[in-house]
DNA sequence: GAATCAATTCAAAGCGCTTTGGTTGCGCGC
DNA sequence: GCGCGCAACCAAAGCGCTTTGAATTGATTC
């Protein structure tokens, strides 16, 4: 059933059938319902690609997914990301295309997507310092925001954000007001800027209280569960090993938590880990004490949110950037306590 | 830059200029190549939409994601499984959509799909027993394959699937061998079809063995870490407790092993976890010798096939449907081990 | 020299929608 | 009775591509 046949049959033109259904004022109220009945009926639904061709609109978001081909890491949080994102669109009429692509083509994806307008924006995902995506798009014209900040970019950008920095330094705060002297870091991958932000908030707080920055306490990697048991399992055979582990997410802090326990030792109690953790649906750290202490803030919430603001910013033409940054909330847990006065040694 | 200015600065026509680069023959071979250099130079390439319109086809995938309402998990296969997706369409110039539904509204989504011809097919996720999609999906004659098959649906259709009642037939049978004789299993939920499967293996082994299948031994749920934990939990304190879990992902393995932990017991030599893994990419159960022992089967890879049934379906009219049974391999790890002469008993 | 043929190229129609620039019919004031 | 404004509707152009059917070559054949 197509916009001809409707209208043959309701003894209608073209136009009018069509400004009926759109909702545009030079059409009565009745013929208004007498169309919007039909349509109904026969499960009339217009065509994308002709109204896409016809308003030069796509009606569609893209997602481009970064996918190395040396570390084939999918991100768990896109999961959750996209589904809050996806919510959003489908509220407006919205599709999402999603595209994994070598982060070596990305440049050439960014700009077919432009030329054979598929899309009519796209949001940029795990923003690298200095990440080239930003002039690259600002340049070809395509509306984007980040999720996420990139340092080290001059160009204007809308962007929502989790206040990293903040939320390491309170974190790390949190355990040397316990009594931590020794913490060690085990964060994502610093090219990313999130990850960068991290660990400057960690060393800003060692800093202020008067504490080392040990090298040998720092890791950074793919966030994945065997990452944070190597190098917890790696720090805590140290001749002075951490008390204490900041992990960059919870997955990273069950791999933790095995290397402690595997170590003859007890979290919460020998070694205190907190985390970040991004609120994935399964894998809630929930209870009414949750298991980890962490630094929270909803991933799916953020989708929902970058998703809004990119649509505003399609449709309003918004002049200007808009930001947002969100602060992410300490919740305390079962597996932090205060250092222990003899720090466990390891056989 | 459009067809029509490209065709002009060539002092071609539009047809030709079309031909040329589509690879019709009826283009001379000097002409082609003066096309193709001048489109990569002003960086030309086809407005999808109007190309779409044009042929008929969307050169687009629909993956419609059931999100209930009620229950707001992402499954974390997703992520991997799409990624594989992905790799399959973009080879092939494909787009991939992706749409995230309440559940009670996905008969709407798939004839708005069909009747705005926005996708060539679409990936089925999640089926569950006596699925509906498939005979609406037949019905309105939108192309599909199955991720996983739906018991008890007469309709043919395309799938691919893990042989899950071997699967859990082997595991259980490796846990009986060990000298397991209460095991529990902690089942996805069992509306969906690969959940129901891997029960009737287990209780298969069970009976084959002359082993009772004991309702208190068997929960299904969300597959969540919290899962995991909670009903290991409570498995462990019955006057007799299992001495093995048979799980069904990595993460409900991690609850499980959180539950055994805390119960002072040892995983491996106390109590032991089979589980089944989906290879999931920042979830490794690595390591020479696998944490866990595990049915696995790359989810990821499952993508990237199931994608190609699709296209193939699309492309080639494929009359008749294809299907795909993956075993799974069984990888002994370090969670399993010999039953306990006299099990642990919690204080 | 006219007719045939293959190899190239082209003009124009069409895909299903929106939108521009009308037309129609009616009540109004003068 | 005339011109006017307004409400309601419409025909046709246009979005950027593919594809049909025809035209233009130059070479070949009779």
């Amino acid at each position: 059933m197509d916009l001809k046949q409707l209208s043959k049959n309701l003894g209608l033109s073209q136009t009018t059938v069509s400004r009926a259904l759109n909702g545009y004022p030079e059409v009565s109220e009745t013929t208004r319902n007498r169309v919007r009945l039909a349509a109904d009926q026969f499960g009339y639904s217009p065509n994308k690609r002709a109204k896409g061709l016809a308003t030069g609109k796509a009606l569609a978001i893209g997602h481009v997914i970064p996918v190395s081909s040396q570390h084939e890491v999918v991100n768990p949080i896109f999961a959750d990301f996209i589904a809050g994102a996806g919510e959003t669109y489908s509220r407006n009429g919205y599709e999402m295309t999603l595209t994994m692509v070598d982060d070596t083509e990305e440049e050439n994806i960014y700009r077919g997507m432009k030329s054979r307008r598929s899309v009519d924006g796209v949001v940029v995902h795990s923003p690298r310092m200095n990440d080239t995506r930003i002039p690259l798009l600002n340049d070809i014209g395509l509306p984007f925001v980040v999720h996420g900040r990139a340092s080290g970019t001059s160009a204007p950008y809308s962007w929502l954000d989790v206040n990293n920095r903040r939320a390491f330094h309170r974190a790390a705060q949190f355990l040397v007001d316990l009594g931590h002297r020794r913490i060690g870091l085990l964060n994502g991958l610093e090219v990313m800027d999130f990850a960068f932000r991290r660990r400057s908030g960690f060393e800003d707080a060692l800093r202020e209280n008067g504490l080392p920055v040990d090298p040998d306490l720092m890791r950074s990697g793919e966030m994945t569960e065997n990452f944070g048991h190597k190098y917890a399992h790696e720090m805590l055979r140290l001749r002075r090993p951490p008390t204490a582990f900041l992990t960059s997410s919870l997955i990273v802090a069950m791999g933790t938590r095995r290397a402690i326990e595997e170590a003859g030792l007890v979290m919460g109690r020998d070694v205190s880990i907190i985390t970040h953790d991004d609120v994935l649906s399964y894998l809630g750290n929930g209870g009414d004490v949750p298991v980890f202490t962490a630094t929270r803030s909803s991933v799916r919430q953020a989708g929902r949110h970058l998703a809004e603001m990119l649509l505003t910013e399609i449709e309003c033409l918004h002049q200007g950037t808009q930001s947002h940054l969100l602060e992410a909330e300490l919740m305390v847990g079962q597996s932090t306590g205060p250092a222990p006065k003899f720090p466990a040694s390891i056989p």
